[in-house]
RNA sequence: GCGGACGUGGCGGAACCGGUAGACGCACGAGACUUAAAAUCUUGCGGCCGCAAGGCCGUGCGGGUUCGAGUCCCGCCGUCCGCACCA
């Protein structure tokens, strides 16, 4: 008998001596340095890259181990693996850091990459270091004002005012993205609504083609499409032309409506356009109430909040609208506060059944209502709309041609009918799609960013910076004691001769939006060593789409959709030759803890508390005063709460393996997974169980009673993994690694051979070299394998071993669990039938009847019905 | 308001195509080793009845389909997330 609980014989694993020993050995290797030209199947695993705000946190151990996992699982699987990391190191909390600090942005965010790369590899994660960047650094953002000046030459890039929102707390524009709830996505301000001049990428002309795109991105979630979809927001309508019954001075003789609903075009009750419309624009001069009306709107209109809850308001201009089917049918035409200029034509027609919005309105100022479209088995007579509105389908009444057609016939018949219609020389109607997405303003009144790379003239207009005065870089001395952008104060870095006519000139004093660093950081990291070009055409187009990234579901629309949109302007400009960034998608959930309070309602961090339980109940205390705390929600790891526990401290005391590995199991990966003391002392205790399990295993003498077993456990293990790895379901390998452990244990208390005890052992050690890699190669060295570990090839499955001989099926009884019936693997339904007949329980039951039914699912189950 | 996801032991969760509900871990109980503790190992652990064998109930609630439902369908309840005057 070999014990494995003799701890004469092993030490202990000191995780703190060994950590940095293999991390050494990988480094000297240069292991997971990767070769451009590796002729190899190409595996690109990335996760998204941190901001370097000062220290790593918990949620990215979590993001990194998940992508280390994959990494290494691939290399062994010998694919050539590109596993990079960088910096998004432009950002606001650098210039916060500046001005409450006094510290240069520059050198407190190397300051900061210093000290995280150090805990990055302290984690030990097998990534290639030689390809690191910084979006800071002049090397990297050069490139980037390169592909500004050519999507500025592609006409990707447009400089307009435009109403934008203004963040009065960070004093800068904030892009639609960022707008959350109407506050800072930063910030957290009330956003205000701004006419400035601003540079924009125009995302939209790629819209359908982004919209479309998201079919095919199927090892994407589901969730995140769809948010995507939704934010790009295609419908398909009709602007349709309405005459106005009598001229107004400088305006055209219709308005414009844009609308899904042209079949209701008969239930049509007025005529609403925005307050920024020309038309309103026109008239308002004429007249001061109207005047004072749009002052209203405008006001209004400033905070986004008011917007959310304001009241339905219009203003009725006296002037009427003829119907487009009906000219003798005049329509009024209001001034409407909810009406929007940004969208479709700042118009819109009335249909107060069909529309809640439109109801409202008519309700308030007395416009009536005719329903339209009944819904199927209602009777029309009897349809009769009060203060909630129909918009769904059914069958068209009071609508003259259109009676007893659907909503899509009917829709097609309007369409048609103006289409062929004339007004003034141009048809009365036309089809077309509409988008709810904007063009993406990226001008920020910030200094720690990339300038945007123009100089303006008084005689050229905005002038590009000529490619060989690239990069426009920032000052080195700023200074930040007053609020504002401090490149706009800085008289000698804005003034230059104006490349065009060289009359002096200043440069644009705005930076790109730091989203803009992050739209293509992935790209160059396929060559960041080029100098002259921000990419090796053939490089991107061998390692991208990036096969699998790994990032928070926060930047679902954000970073996601800005880089989808970048890889299609890269192609336009020549720069890429695919579309799509990334082929895989998963995005992984937060790190939560509990909270603690004091009396005085302090929040108390985790490493101040201790924890006594009494008759079940859980209660929490101050580590120092013995204070009683309550124990609050659990929350994401926050600062402001306390609740955060550092992952320097963890590594310290436990281990990068033990960080590791507690971040992998239990919750799914994209779920939260909640931190507690005792999950940690779990994984802290596996790993030295895989140790000690593995010196017994080599150690063993048995004499081989258990090997079949053990084999076929390990064998089961390795398929498993395989399958749950692919699939990226990390606490389900973690889960099948217990399980081989316990069978280990299992082996070699029942006597498993040497050989079949190191097999497993070694199949145990290579499930956990992706995720606790350093615990692995400490064992490797104990099996006495030669090289590394992270070298290893992973090991082939013998499918023979997960055949079972006989199998063992459950057998019911009118649907419930009665008996198992013990079969050969390949009998046929008639034998397993037989063998449960002859089944005592079956017997006691039948009392000598035959069953009415006997169900065989072979392999499965057997169900009789008695 | 619109769109989506989810609801399983004390806890995190597993259960593939409708086929043994609760894998694996945490917590907890019992035992072994120890002078003792820690560590480790063994063992138990959904609820109720029972000495046991065994039986009954059980996947948010109510119905349905099926030989069989955590899984499919209909209707509720609850939690979370995204969008939000988008015509």
């Amino acid at each position: 008998m070999t014990s494995t609980s003799s701890p004469s014989a092993i030490e202990r694993y000191n995780a703190k001596d060994s950590e940095p020993r293999w991390q050494a050995a990988w480094a000297q290797a240069r292991l997971f340095e990767t070769q451009n030209d590796d002729p190899r199947p190409k595996y690109y695993v990335l996760e998204m890259f941190p901001y370097p705000s000062g220290r790593i946190h918990m949620g990215h151990v979590r993001n990194y181990a998940m992508g280390d996992v994959v990494a290494r699982y691939k290399r062994a699987r010998g694919f050539s693996v590109l596993h990079p990391m960088g910096w998004d190191a432009f950002g606001l909390p650098a210039e916060n850091a500046a001005m409450e600090r006094k510290v240069n942005p520059r050198e407190w965010t190397y300051a900061n990459i210093a000290t995280m790369r150090g805990q990055l590899q302290s984690m030990g994660l097998s990534l290639d270091w030689s390809r690191e960047i910084a979006t800071c650094d002049p090397d990297y953002y050069k490139h980037q004002q390169r592909m500004f000046l050519d999507f500025l030459d592609k006409g990707l890039v447009t400089r307009r005012t435009a109403k934008v929102n203004w963040d009065p707390v960070d004093h800068t524009v904030l892009a639609n993205e960022q707008v959350i709830d109407g506050r800072g996505w930063r910030s957290g301000a009330l956003v205000e609504q701004r006419e400035l001049t601003q540079w924009f990428f125009k995302i939209t002309d790629f819209a359908q083609d982004l919209y479309d795109a998201l079919d095919g991105l199927e090892r994407w979630p589901e969730k995140v499409r769809l948010m995507q979809k939704n934010w790009i927001g295609r419908s398909e309508g009709l602007e349709v032309r309405f005459a106005l019954s009598r001229a107004v001075a400088g305006v055209a003789e219709a308005v414009t409506v844009y609308t899904t609903r042209p079949d209701t075009l008969f239930g049509a009750k007025f005529l609403a356009v925005a307050a920024e419309h020309p038309l309103a624009a026109a008239l308002v001069h004429a007249d001061s109430a109207l005047q004072k009306f749009i002052a209203e709107c405008r006001r209004m209109g400033t905070a986004q909040a008011a917007i959310d809850t304001a009241e339905k308001l219009g203003f009725d201009t006296g002037l009427t609208v003829r119907h487009p089917l009906d000219p003798s049918w005049e329509l009024p035409v209001y001034v409407a506060n909810f009406v929007l200029m940004e969208y479709g034509t700042g118009a819109v027609f009335g249909c107060p059944a069909h529309d809640q919005r439109d109801l409202d309105f008519a309700n308030k100022y007395g416009l009536g209502n005719t329903p339209v479209v009944c819904p199927e088995g209602q009777d029309p007579d009897a349809f009769v709309i009060t203060d909630t509105a129909y918009d769904g389908d059914g069958r068209m009444i009071n609508s003259r041609f259109l009676d007893g057609l659907g909503t899509r016939e009917a829709f097609e018949a309007v369409a048609n009918r103006l289409e062929g219609e004339v007004l003034s020389g141009e048809a009365v109607a036309a089809r077309k799609v509409q988008f709810r997405l904007r063009d993406w303003g990226v001008s920020r009144q910030r200094y720690w960013g990339c300038p945007i790379p123009v100089i303006h003239c008084e005689t050229c207009g905005p002038v590009p910076v000529p490619v060989d005065d690239l990069p426009v870089t920032l000052p080195e001395t700023v200074s930040f004691d007053q609020p504002g952008n401090p490149l706009e104060r800085d008289q000698a870095w804005r003034s230059v001769p104006c490349p065009r006519c060289g009359a002096a000139a200043r440069r644009e004093t705005d930076t790109m939006d730091t989203f803009v660093d992050s739209s293509w950081y992935y790209a160059r990291f396929t060559a960041p060593w080029l100098k002259d070009a921000p990419t090796d055409r053939a490089m991107v187009d061998h390692w991208l789409a990036v096969d699998q990234y790994i990032g928070g579901i926060e930047h679902a629309i954000l970073h996601l959709l800005y880089s989808r949109f970048f890889m299609r302007a890269m192609r336009e400009t020549g720069w890429s030759g695919v579309s799509e960034p990334f082929a895989g998608l998963f995005t992984q959930g937060m790190v939560v803890h509990e909270t603690y309070k004091d009396a005085a309602g302090a929040w108390v961090p985790p490493a101040d508390t201790k924890f006594v339980t009494e008759g079940g109940e859980r209660r929490a205390f101050h580590v120092k005063t013995d204070a009683p705390l309550a124990i609050g929600p659990i929350e994401k790891m926050s600062k402001s709460k306390k609740n955060v526990v550092d992952p320097d401290d963890i590594i310290a005391s436990y281990g990068a393996d033990t960080a590791r590995w507690f971040m992998l199991s239990d919750s799914p990966p994209e779920r939260d997974v909640i931190w507690t003391e005792e999950g940690v002392q779990g994984a802290a205790r596996f790993v030295q169980r895989v140790w000690r399990l593995v010196n017994a295993a080599a150690a063993s003498t048995g004499d081989g009673a258990a090997d079949a077993a053990l084999r076929k456990a390990a064998h089961r293990a390795l398929a498993s993994v395989e399958e749950d790895v692919e699939r990226l379901r990390f606490n389900r390998c973690v889960a099948h690694v217990y399980t081989l452990g316990n069978a280990l244990e299992e082996g070699l208390r029942g006597a498993a051979s040497r050989p079949a005890a190191t097999e497993a052992a070694g199949i145990l050690v290579q499930l956990i070299a992706p995720m606790m890699p350093h615990l692995a190669e400490s064992c490797w060295e104990a099996l006495g394998r030669s090289g590394l570990a992270a070298q290893a090839p992973w090991p082939e499955v013998d499918r023979a071993l997960l055949v079972e001989d006989a199998i063992t099926l459950p057998v019911q009884i009118n649907g419930k669990k009665r008996a198992d019936v013990t079969v050969p693997r390949d009998a046929d339904a008639k034998a397993v039938e037989a063998a449960v007949l002859a089944l005592e329980v079956v017997q006691r039951v039948l009392e000598g009847k035959a069953p009415r039914k006997v169900i065989v699912v072979p392999g499965r189950i057997v169900n009789l019905v008695v």
